[in-house]
DNA sequence: CAATAGATCATCT
DNA sequence: GATGATCTATTGC
């Protein structure tokens, strides 16, 4: 890799060795950034969901390791990306120490930078809020695919920096969106009043 | 504005 | 062979 200035604020594996809630409140507020071709595609994370692995029956890891849940049972730092409903992708950062399963899904972004070739990605999006606001949106914003499955998200292409401004938000609490399982845990979490939050804000 | 149907495929049984 | 951690367009008040 080339980068060397461009990692810097970027955070460590032992952001993510945390419990998972922990974690996923923690990322509100960082930044994710895509690097395409010299170009940074760079979104604020505004709203996530916690999933607890061998305690959560909503969890992909509740049914054990499968080639396509074992990344969440490795190291934390890494990224899961799955294919859901045949068509959009989903991004999800593997959290709790190496050997337990726990993820957080990134479910919307508030894009920072590389605005015009995320809107390119998704000529759909009427407003600026439409282009990253909910799972599906957001990795085909930034252009997240199954090759980003298991990627280490401390170096390379795909990377999780501190927020460069200090800024303070509120955090609103929710019950998790469209699963069928443990309905009514509350482990969605999004900056409360933010427009690009998938449900309203 | 709310409800619903259709698109489409990796993964697991 | 069934099932989704979704999004969009369309229909119906």
């Amino acid at each position: 890799m080339v980068e060397t200035a461009a990692q810097i604020g970027v955070l460590p594996h032992g952001f993510y060795s945390r419990p998972t809630t922990e974690v996923a409140r923690a990322l509100l507020g960082k930044v994710i950034v895509h690097q395409v071709d010299g170009e940074e595609l760079a979104g604020k994370i505004v709203e996530v969901e916690a999933y607890l692995g061998l305690k959560d029956e909503a969890a992909h890891a509740f049914v054990g390791i499968t080639p396509r849940t074992k990344v969440m049972f490795g190291p934390p730092g890494h990224a899961y990306v799955y294919l859901i409903y045949g068509m959009y992708h989903c991004l999800n950062l593997v959290t709790e120490p190496d050997g337990e399963a726990g993820c957080v899904l990134i479910r919307a972004l508030e894009p920072v930078a590389g605005i015009e070739a995320m809107q390119a990605h998704r000529p759909k999006a009427r407003r600026p809020h439409d282009i990253a606001s909910g799972p599906g949106k957001l990795t085909r914003a930034i252009g997240i695919t199954l090759a980003h499955y298991g990627a280490d998200v401390t170096r390379g292409a795909l990377t999780v920096r501190e927020d460069a401004g200090a800024s303070l938000f509120e955090i609103g609490t929710s019950p998790r969106i469209g699963i069928k399982k443990c309905v009514d845990w509350p482990l969605r979490f999004f900056v409360k009043g933010n427009a690009h939050v998938s449900k309203g804000g």
